[in-house]
RNA sequence: GGCCCCGUAGCUCAGCUGGAUAGAGCAGCUGACUUCUAAUCAGCAGGCCACAGGUUCGAAUCCUGUCGGGGUCACCA
């Protein structure tokens, strides 16, 4: 299309210069209107100071010049309407089938490197349920990524630096006490799940009871060390639940000691973006407790935050924000291209101030997306649920999973867009099991599998051969259309970091596919398997196999499996 | 009070960075299997796209304001 255009300033149609950034070329709505339309002369009308329709007629003349256009239609305002060649769309079959879950991947991408950090809970416990979908968001973003040729990097961070660990210790350290034969004593504050206690035994195995009554300062590094690794343990073995593997882990602690706060620091310094000063009071409500204090600051407001942000306290030990500082500084030196960072919504105040750091420590030259997932509202029998860390009922990652199956939590997650709120309702995910989308999808993965199987079960490259020409019927080129639209779907995926996209389309297209399969029950011609049409029977059978290595490919996206069969 | 997200059918949500008559799924009503899985399909009904302005050939989409819902707000990570 932009080719033509270009043709067209060529030939002194169009003057020069023209920006075509705007030019759409896609699907209409409504499929009276052709195959595919462009705006391009309504978009192209003002900066050419010509009437859009001229511009129109020009672009058509050239356009059925191609052989793939049978026809070019100027409507309405200044739309053009295309008619493709059902060749272009029956083509495809061969295609699919010859590139298998490869076909739809593309190379807009071109290599980038893309760090993807995810679910980066605190190591003080099991993964909760609140923060499962965020780590089935990141990690399906990370693989439309992938898919569109990016070269991703999934990795988690591990907030092992803070005060929090120091209490994980101590808790750790009652349940050590526990397995000594000691009554524990959890203070208010501290954690009192049971997963602790397997970890107050091992540290057993490991001190025996020489720790017992032993002052702090004996025992809280080691216990520190020894309760974050085994948490961390269980979080891997959580991912591992959820089929999230990172390809990376850094750790907040190995910042401090190892000079790269500081560095970081003295690059924003060295920017001039580092000064002493004492930050105003917050609008509206003041805090009771509130007093100025002076304070080592940066200058965010210079990239766009609200107000300048402290790295230090006034007893000059680092905030939490110098550690992501610095944390983000190395994924800059590391070499990545393009962060991307997958947040609680309880973090949206986070998320001026990190793009800040991260364009200043970049010289602008690393773009930051942070992707809020709002928080999942958990329902039983439609009341809310409340979690309570007092009653100690809270939902884990790990009871979702085993309750509902990976799948079916993969693909709720998925089926709503990051920033909207989400219900997750307990009891509906498993009674109602049968109205959830995700078994729609893999319904018609497995009715193909059934019809194949039917047919003999043949091979893709037997099915390559099928004389696709033979599919003329409106319900066929409807649902070859639908498969013609994935490879786009999936970049548009990408470069909207919007994984979402891709369980619309494959419900979409698995509806094509159902509605397709049951004309074969009112109307035996149009079934799949004609005994007296072998030719056409096989044109058909390498249709939905086609259909099925595009939902394989889609649902492998989203890291759902793609059932053979739903018995 | 400041900032961020959301507001679309009774309910849960899409709407392809501004396109043609706003779409699905549940729920409701009518129908469709002696055949490749009815975990399916076809149809009916359901809408001041929160509200008011603005930008232009054209707005659910972009801008401003208002009203609702959620989140967050100086040494906690």
């Amino acid at each position: 299309m932009i080719e033509k255009l270009e043709a067209l300033t060529a030939a002194g149609t169009l003057p020069d210069g023209l920006s075509f950034a705007n030019v759409t070329v896609e699907p209409p709505r409504d499929a009276l209107h052709g195959d595919l339309a462009t705006n391009a002369a309504m978009v192209l009308a003002k900066p050419a100071k010509m009437k859009p329709r001229d511009i129109a007629e020009a672009l058509a003349g050239l356009l059925a010049e191609d052989a793939r256009v049978l026809s070019a239609d100027v409507a309405g305002p200044g739309f053009l309407n295309l008619r493709i060649d059902p060749a272009v769309f029956q083509g495809l079959i061969p295609e699919i089938l010859t590139k298998g879950t490869d076909f739809g991947r593309s190379n807009i991408g071109a290599g980038r490197k893309v760090n993807v950090e995810f679910v980066s809970t605190n190591p003080t416990g099991p993964i909760h349920v609140g923060h499962t979908r965020g780590a089935v968001f990141g990690d399906a973003l990370a693989s439309v990524l992938d898919f569109a040729g990016y070269n991703v990097t999934r990795e988690y961070y591990i907030n092992d630096g803070g005060a929090q660990v120091d209490v994980l210790a101590r808790s750790a350290y009652e349940r050590y006490r526990e397995a000594c034969g000691h009554a524990p004593e959890i203070a208010e504050g501290l954690y009192p799940g049971d997963y602790l206690i397997p970890v107050g035994e091992a540290l057993k195995e490991k001190y025996g009871d020489s720790l017992i009554d032993k002052p702090e300062s004996e025992w809280l590094a080691d216990f520190r060390l020894f309760a974050t690794d085994a948490m961390m343990d269980l979080i891997r073995h959580d991912l591992a639940l959820l089929g999230v593997e990172m390809d990376s882990y850094f750790s907040e602690k190995s910042l401090y000691g190892s000079g790269k706060i500081e560095a970081a620091i003295a690059s924003l310094d060295a920017k001039g973006l580092i000064y002493t000063g004492t930050l105003p009071p917050p609008k509206g409500k003041l805090p009771e407790d509130w007093e100025a204090r002076e304070q080592t600051l940066f200058r965010s407001t210079e990239h766009g935050d609200d107000v300048d942000r402290p790295v230090q306290k006034s007893d000059g030990s680092w905030t939490y924000f110098a550690p992501d500082i610095a944390y983000h500084y190395d994924k800059i030196e590391r070499g990545f291209d393009e962060l991307i960072d997958v947040f609680g919504a309880d973090h949206g105040g986070y998320v001026k101030r990190m793009k800040a750091a991260v364009s200043a420590l970049s010289g602008g030259e690393v773009p930051l997306d942070i992707k809020l997932c709002q928080l999942v509202r958990l329902l039983k029998n439609g009341e809310p649920f409340k979690m309570s860390k007092r009653a100690n009922n809270f939902i884990l990652l790990s009871d979702v999973v085993e309750q509902v199956g990976r799948d079916v939590t993969r693909f709720v997650m998925l089926t709503r867009k990051n920033d909207a709120q989400l219900d997750f309702d307990f009891a509906k995910a498993l009674e109602q099991s049968k109205d959830n989308p995700v078994f729609y999808v893999q319904y018609a993965h497995a009715r193909v599998h059934s019809v194949l199987s039917k047919a003999g079960t043949p091979s893709d490259s037997a099915l390559q051969a099928a004389d696709t020409s033979l599919l003329t019927n409106p319900a066929e080129m409807a649902l070859l259309k639908k498969l013609a639209e994935w490879p786009r779907l999936a970049q548009l995926a990408a470069t909207h970091h919007e994984p979402h996209r891709i369980a619309f389309y494959l419900f979409e297209l698995a509806s094509e596919f159902h509605a397709l399969q049951h004309l074969g029950k009112v109307d035996g011609a149009l079934r799949f398997i004609l005994a007296d049409q072998p030719a056409l029977s096989q044109a058909r059978l390498a249709m939905i196999r086609a259909v099925a290595v595009v939902i394989s490919a889609g649902l492998g996206i989203l890291g759902v499996t793609p059932r053979d069969e739903m018995r």
